[in-house]
RNA sequence: GCGGGCGUGAUGGAAUGGUAGACAUACGGGACUUAAAAUCCCGAGGCGAAAGCCGUGCGGGUUCGAGUCCCGCCGCCCGUACCA
């Protein structure tokens, strides 16, 4: 009989159609089973999927079949995040309206994500720039206006001077505008913020509540909130030098215990005190002014030169009158954090210390290191930020940091500056207001309303949603919404006054901190149906990049607090399970300066190194790194390529049997290669054995061989299989079924002169392999359960019950060591006690030589893990 | 700069502190074939004839035993609040 080769393009599609018109994964509310919920992170509609996304859905994917057949009630949607820059940069280039390019590229992705037979909800499907969507998106913004949880305050933009528009960070290159090549400028506007500070002990607190995230990502949110514990101490100013109306400085330390140490104070270019200053002295004026040159990011700010300019003030030492400190305006000390001025204790502090020996300030030691010399203690290029003992320190002298910290708090507490204490403690988070303002046009419009009688005005509920004008023009950089002839015109909705629109849309985060909420009723009147919410909610297993381990994670924890306080659910958190995938990466290759796709690359091996030759031309070209694949590098493989040489099932196979699922997986031709020949070889395997296993009953003699190796085979499998992906170990699970092919490919290539008793226990261990690989490879599993003789669907099938018993061996082979090498090997009964392995172990023919008459030093025996004879 | 992570054969990787290299890819040998592809079987960390020695980025340490834990480096990746 000769067999056909299994051709996934006929059938993927089919069964892709049958599962469709029998709704196999639409989700009902009130179906049985207790609910889960996975979900992968939306993607933005770029308009092709690419092989990250393959490997995120595919991940969601195998827990979303693998729940359904463990009898779970699952929800499984997708949507799209699609408000965004990318559109407007589309509109500027190509002349096309955003919504069209979006909603364009949202209808080839859908049909490319439909190819890979994922097993989503699409009745759920929403896209965050529908009106139907954002609408509910400005009740929400009401609400938490109303909740007092969204105010208005000033804050920075980078300004682009000669396009006269605000940039995105990622606009600014070296401190120029990316199109313009204007030097940016830090810019200040009144903008919209959202108070995640109000949650900030909370968020923090919560993290230790949830186990099942990954610890990095919980640790990153740490950090990221940054909680201090501290002193505000007051610095007053010296006669002489100081501005007129200033006569002191309040700095934020967390470190009190060195302020002995003290060599400098530095204030921020936007400090009150560096403006007053700033307008009698022109050259600090211009120093602050470079300050601001550098764009608002964060990694701009630190990693540029750290420069100071001494304005000749001077602070007074709070505990010694006579001792008078410079003040610095410092580039590196940032309005946002804390009061916007630091001391600088050199000795202690690396950033102080590269500063002192830029400007020539004293450096002197506070804290003496353990067994140091007092006398002879110094600082020279590196500073000492550990623990110790305070000397050079008056009153605080041999005490330890911790409490030098209490002596300067209680001191300075009930010591006084011009009839108020000199020190407060204060507990302060790094973690800052979150500014949702955007200027531009592809987003959701804030619905409020400038009077200029009433101010700000709420827009009314009954008038949402306030919906973004199709008739705008991209022809100038720029807010289109701002110079839109007509848009911003309306009036007051408490005076009735003419009034004027919000230009700011919100920032795309918004959209996708509570899409997740929105999927469990998605067309429902109001933001979410509460009890529809709190049932399905939360999210019990999140999957996505790593990339979003901090923002958008922590401003989705923020929105279900605030969605909670506004009464839209009822939910401590939105995600109970969250796991991180890596990235799909893929080779390099160079023709001379140009980048080349692996599509036009040949790979061979001669004499033993690797050669590639450009298809097109011949011509042997170079291979480079292994990169994360952009467009820039042409190092792009296209799913749809793929899916449509090997089929999904391959795709699908390959990004899950590679690589750990949390580190990057790298894309190879080889490899999906042979991802496709495993696919043909189960197909042909269980066709070839479908015949003789058919209409077989049930195994007759279950101590009969070969029959009972192959059940144990197939239970441990399905029990490896089954454990690894509850870890969402997928490499493994997939090597465990390698293993089970293997072990069957023997017995069954003979099947056909089996006894009764062999069939029956291969149909049920074929039975098992079937229902193993459904979850990843759903249309095989599908073709294969029909060629198995069922009529029904393999994704309706419960997940293969494991019998203990076959997982159990009678004895266990231990490793035996001397000395901790490994010297021989022990076989001893499964159930024997210590006692019995180590007379077996000191029986041992290695041993008696090692031990050559002598007694062992040490005996280690681990029961079914090791023996160690220590001589 | 700061915060977080990762580093194991030719390659991707496996290994509750307990046999380093499961499983796969590439490679070599064999079978089948007129031939090739496909398929099946076998081999394989390095050095060595063997006994054995060496081996998880580098340098130290803890332990009967370290890829795993601790300290210090190096390299790469992610984030750094307006990319999503």
């Amino acid at each position: 009989m000769t067999i056909e080769r299994y051709n996934p393009r006929a059938v993927e599609p089919r069964w892709q159609t049958a599962w469709d018109e029998a709704g196999l994964y639409e989700t009902k509310t009130d179906a049985p089973g207790e609910k889960y919920y996975v979900l992968e992170m939306f993607p933005y509609p770029s308009g092709r999927i690419h092989m990250g996304h393959v490997r995120n859905y595919t991940m969601g994917d195998v827990v979303a079949r693998y729940k359904r057949a463990q009898g779970f009630n699952v929800i499984h949607p997708m949507g799209w995040d699609a408000f965004g820059m990318p559109a407007e940069n589309a509109a500027m280039q190509n002349k096309v309206h955003p919504a069209k390019w979006t909603y364009e590229n949202i209808a080839s992705m859908r049909t490319q994500l439909k190819s890979m037979g994922l097993s989503l909800d699409w009745s759920r499907e929403f896209a965050t720039c529908d009106v139907e969507y954002y609408h509910r998106q400005q009740m929400l913004f009401l609400d938490f206006l109303d909740a007092g949880l969204a105010y208005r305050k000033k804050s920075k933009v980078n300004w682009d001077p000669v396009d006269m528009t605000v940039l995105a960070n990622e606009q600014v290159e070296d401190g120029r505008g990316w199109r313009s090549g204007a030097l940016v400028e830090q810019r200040e506007l009144t903008q919209w913020f959202f108070k995640i500070t109000d949650f900030a002990e909370d968020l923090l607190q919560a993290l230790d509540h949830l186990p099942n995230w990954p610890e990095k990502v919980r640790l990153m949110q740490k950090n990221w909130i940054g909680k201090s514990e501290g002193l505000m101490v007051r610095w007053s100013l010296a006669e002489g030098g100081k501005p007129e109306g200033i006569d002191e400085l309040t700095v934020f330390t967390t470190r009190p215990d060195t302020l002995f140490g003290a060599s400098f104070l530095a204030v921020a270019a936007d400090h009150p005190l560096a403006l007053k200053l700033a307008e009698s002295d022109p050259k600090l004026a211009e120093f602050a002014a470079e300050c601001r040159r550098s764009g608002t990011s964060a990694e701009a700010l630190e990693t540029a030169e750290k420069k100071g300019y001494q304005t000749g003030v001077e602070a007074v030492h709070p505990f010694d009158p006579n001792w008078k400190l410079p003040v610095y305006v410092a580039n590196f000390v940032l309005m946002d954090y804390g009061t916007g001025a630091i001391f600088g204790c050199p000795a202690h502090d690396q950033r102080d210390l590269d500063f002192a020996r830029k400007y020539v300030l004293p450096v002197k030691p506070v804290v003496l290191p353990p067994k140091e010399d007092p006398t002879v203690f110094s600082i020279y290029s590196e500073a000492y930020d550990g623990d110790g003992v305070l000397f050079n320190s008056g009153f605080l002298d041999g005490k330890t940091p911790d409490e030098g910290f209490e002596a300067v708090a209680s001191r300075l507490e009930n010591a006084d500056l011009a009839g108020k204490p000199i020190a407060e403690r204060r507990i302060n988070f790094r973690l800052r207001d979150w500014g949702i303002s955007r200027q531009r046009y592809w987003g959701c419009p804030i619905p409020v309303i400038h009077c200029e009688a009433c101010g700000v005005v709420p827009e009314k509920r009954e008038n949402l949603p306030v919906e973004l004008p199709e008739d705008i023009d991209f022809e100038k950089p720029g807010n289109p919404l701002d110079r839109h002839p007509t848009w911003r015109k309306t009036s007051c909705p408490q005076c009735g006054a003419e009034a004027l629109r919000e230009t700011d849309t919100m920032d795309t985060f918004v959209d996708s901190s509570w899409y997740f909420a929105r999927f469990t009723a998605p067309r429902a009147e109001n933001p979410t149906v509460p009890d529809t919410a709190n049932q399905w909610l939360p999210v019990d297993q999140y999957i996505g990049g790593i990339e979003h381990a901090i923002l958008h994670l922590l401003y989705s924890r923020f929105f279900v607090r605030a969605m909670k306080t506004t009464g839209h659910l009822d939910l401590g958190e939105p995600f109970k399970g969250l796991f991180t995938q890596g990235m799909v990466v893929h080779e390099t290759y160079k023709d001379g300066r140009e980048w080349v796709p692996p599509a036009d690359v040949n790979i061979f091996e001669e004499n033993g190194k690797r050669v590639a030759t450009r298809i097109s031309t011949g011509a042997e070209i170079a291979i480079g790194g292994i990169e994360k694949m952009s467009k820039s590098k042409k190092n792009v493989v296209d799913p749809e390529d793929i899916i449509g040489r090997f089929g999904a099932d391959t795709a699908r196979w390959f990004v899950l049997s590679d690589s750990p699922p949390d580190r990057d997986v790298i894309w190879t031709e080889a490899g999906a290669e042979g991802a496709f020949r495993f696919v043909q070889r189960l197909w042909r395997l269980v066709s070839e054995a479908a015949p003789h296993v058919a209409g077989t009953g049930a195994v007759s003699d279950p101590e009969a061989q070969p029959g009972l190796d192959i059940r144990k085979a197939a239970h441990r499998a399905a029990h490896g299989v089954q454990t690894d992906i509850e870890r969402l170990g997928f490499n493994k699970a997939v090597a465990r079924i390698h293993e089970l092919v293997n072990a069957l490919a023997g017995p069954l290539s003979e099947i056909g002169k089996a006894d009764a008793n062999t069939k029956a226990a291969a149909a049920a261990a074929l039975d098992m392999l079937v229902r193993l690989i459904a979850p990843m490879m759903p249309h095989l599993a599908q073709e294969c359960w029909t060629l198995l003789g069922h009529e029904d669907f393999v994704s309706a099938q419960s997940w293969p019950a494991v019998d203990a018993g076959l997982l159990r061996d009678d004895s266990v082979t231990l490793p035996l060591q001397i000395n901790g090498k490994k010297r021989g090997d022990l076989t001893v009964l499964a159930e024997a006690s210590k006692a019995e392995i180590e007379q077996a172990a000191l029986a041992a023919e290695v041993v008696r030589q090692a031990l050559n008459g002598g007694e062992p030093k040490r005996l280690v025996v681990v029961p079914g893990r090791i023996v160690n004879v220590v001589v």
